[in-house]
DNA sequence: TTCGCATACTAAATCGATTTTCTAGGCCCC
DNA sequence: GGGGCCTAGAAAATCGATTTAGTATGCGAA
């Protein structure tokens, strides 16, 4: 990563030497304890106009005919009194604001967080900075935010596993976004991909009842992912058993929601070898209702993720699972929206993104006893 | 939760109507498809001077004078164009943009994550808005990131788990920080308490011998709760023993750490019963190292971890643990801050705010066999 | 000697909203 | 009939930085 001091910012073209500064400004900083200064008094006690100062502490080229002697002269008092340009008034100016807003649906569970650190990575080494808000499921909320966002002058926005319905005066980049909305750039999975790898692989180590647990309707990946898990099955030859298909419920982010789900297909008496969960958090639950119930994961049942988030790998057993690039999913999105956002006259933005999934077996899964 | 129209926004009194206005503002925004409202344009529309139309909008008192006939008119055609004050503006005019930053060791470990959740929950009811920023303790970014916040015009800092060296001309509160540092509220857990809880129960379950990992040095919590474990291993006549005290080595938050930990321990030969793991993310990584060595948790090996992250509850075997209220520090931090920002003058705001941690016993420790 | 051009700057407009200070007319009351 | 007050609103300053359009001086060249 490039070091913060060589942050890159186009538009205002970041003054090279004032950042420089700020690195070891142990002296200046004191003499001038809090009060910010303003470029005003600066060029006050210099004994020059503000417009003189700004050209050439922003080395525009009309601060040409500044000679040397009077450049230093400013560059030394800047730097003695700590000036730096008030971020406010420089976004007034110039309508930039160098901030995006990043809408999850709940922060702190393992989806969001990978992606956002994605996000975080790129759009700080960029110059950006982020607002995060999480709606919870709440539809007020995820009606609200872009507005609240967009009165707080975002200049773009990443929506993650959060459909956009309108579209937006701003570019908008969404994690897992299926819907094709007028200036909506979507990252998505490869959804048929990724039930092929799932399945095809249970159905190599022997398994031929697969149970399902689908995602919640809220949650844009459900669709698209049962749909290619149908489409799998078929090709297969093991259509999907509706009796052996559970449907997470709530807003949770807890395992409790697979839990409950594993439960009521246990319960159901319809025999079954292998479960496909939704994600990794409804796996983990699955496997303590699976063992509740006296079976054991992997031998009786195996059980497969999907995700994989930071904490599968440490599951007892550790999780066999569909990764997604959350990570890269993220900084694929910042780096899509701030490309839109440099280039706003580009109408031609991609519509969608595709990534690739990665089956990674580890010891919740197993060949079918036999 | 109160709703976000009636969010408090003290100092620049929300227009309540505007805000109304905006939930089901289907036609106007069709009328104005995109490009923002000034108030100047709005107010020659009206063939007013902007003055007028401000004072109105805001509902000042100076606006008394204004007939009724007159408002109506400017509150009919603010929102017919869908009229919204330009955020930046405001904020230089008034020199407040109801913006803080948060520094957070990492996104998306558990820790962080929960705090942070609080900390929105609370800034966003309370219509501020905040940018995150993870340094992944590299000692540039600590020294700088609260330098750029303090650039973007943020009105006070939230340390997550990151000491703060020097003091700022905004209000800082540190979670779990330890330093006094000037202008800093620091949110600390109870960590004689905390210790006491854990050591006192191992204890009457019949442990004697007991391991611990302490954490990484960066950490703020290391020495504290170091220093309150070795008190009350003291206090119950069971010194704390150098071979079996281990140490998280690296920046990971991932579980590796932990488990490597943990091999060592159990290759030293030292006989232990207990493991006080630093937080739950190394007692995790602690049982897998356990079980490898071909012992049972707990019936071998009683672990207990630290913090109650979110998937403490559904691991397997569940992990006890000192839980942390996490979520509750993070709106304590946020609700200090903006106490701490609404009333600037008040030198007296407390030093320290401290909580108090629980014991949740689940199944990774038990009695130590006889 | 005077035009042309470079030098070294400054004045003023601008970004958008807010707020304090003014007008200017009308009416009441002494 | 004039001072005071209310009404209805406008002008101008301000927040802080940027940027365009000048200005004033000096010097070389025609």
């Amino acid at each position: 990563m490039s070091s913060l001091l060589a942050m890159r910012v186009r538009l205002w073209e970041t003054p090279r030497m004032l950042r420089k500064k700020v690195a070891g400004s142990h002296i200046s900083s004191s003499l001038s304890p809090n009060q910010p200064v303003s470029l005003k008094s600066l060029a006050e006690g210099l004994g020059l106009a503000p417009a003189t100062v700004s050209l050439v502490i922003n080395r525009r080229p009309a601060a040409r005919s500044i000679p040397n002697r009077t450049k230093d002269r400013i560059f030394a008092e800047a730097k003695r009194l700590n000036y730096r340009a008030n971020f406010v008034a420089r976004s007034l100016r110039h309508q930039r604001t160098f901030t995006v807003g990043v809408v999850v649906p709940e922060i702190g569970e393992g989806y969001g967080a990978l992606v956002l650190s994605g996000i975080e990575e790129h759009l700080l080494e960029e110059g950006y900075f982020y607002f995060v808000v999480s709606h919870r499921h709440r539809a007020n909320l995820k009606e609200e935010y872009p507005k609240i966002l967009l009165e707080r002058a975002v200049e773009g926005i990443i929506a993650v596993d959060t459909p956009s319905e309108h579209s937006l005066p701003v570019p908008v980049v969404s994690v897992s976004g299926h819907r094709a909305v007028e200036g909506v750039t979507n990252i998505i999975l490869d959804h048929p991909h990724a039930a092929r790898l799932a399945l095809k692989y249970l159905f190599d180590v022997g398994h031929r009842k697969i149970a399902f647990i689908r995602g919640q309707s809220f949650s844009s990946d459900t669709e698209p992912r049962w749909r290619a898990i149908e489409e799998v099955s078929n090709e297969l030859g093991l259509p999907v058993n509706s009796k052996l298909t559970g449907e997470l419920e709530g807003v949770s982010s807890s395992p409790v929601l697979g839990y409950e789900v594993t439960k009521q297909l246990l319960a159901s008496g319809e025999e079954f070898t292998a479960l496909f969960a939704f994600n990794d958090v409804a796996a983990i639950g699955a496997i303590r209702a699976i063992r509740e119930n006296g079976r054991k994961v992997p031998e009786d049942i195996s059980v497969i993720g999907f995700d994989d988030i930071q904490s599968a790998a440490f599951q007892n057993p550790s999780l066999t699972t569909i990764r997604q690039p959350l990570r890269r999913m993220g900084e694929i999105a910042a780096e899509t929206l701030l490309k839109r956002i440099a280039n706003p006259k580009n109408i031609r933005h991609p519509k969608a993104i595709r990534v690739e999934p990665e089956l990674i077996i580890r010891e919740s899964t197993g060949s079918v006893r036999r």
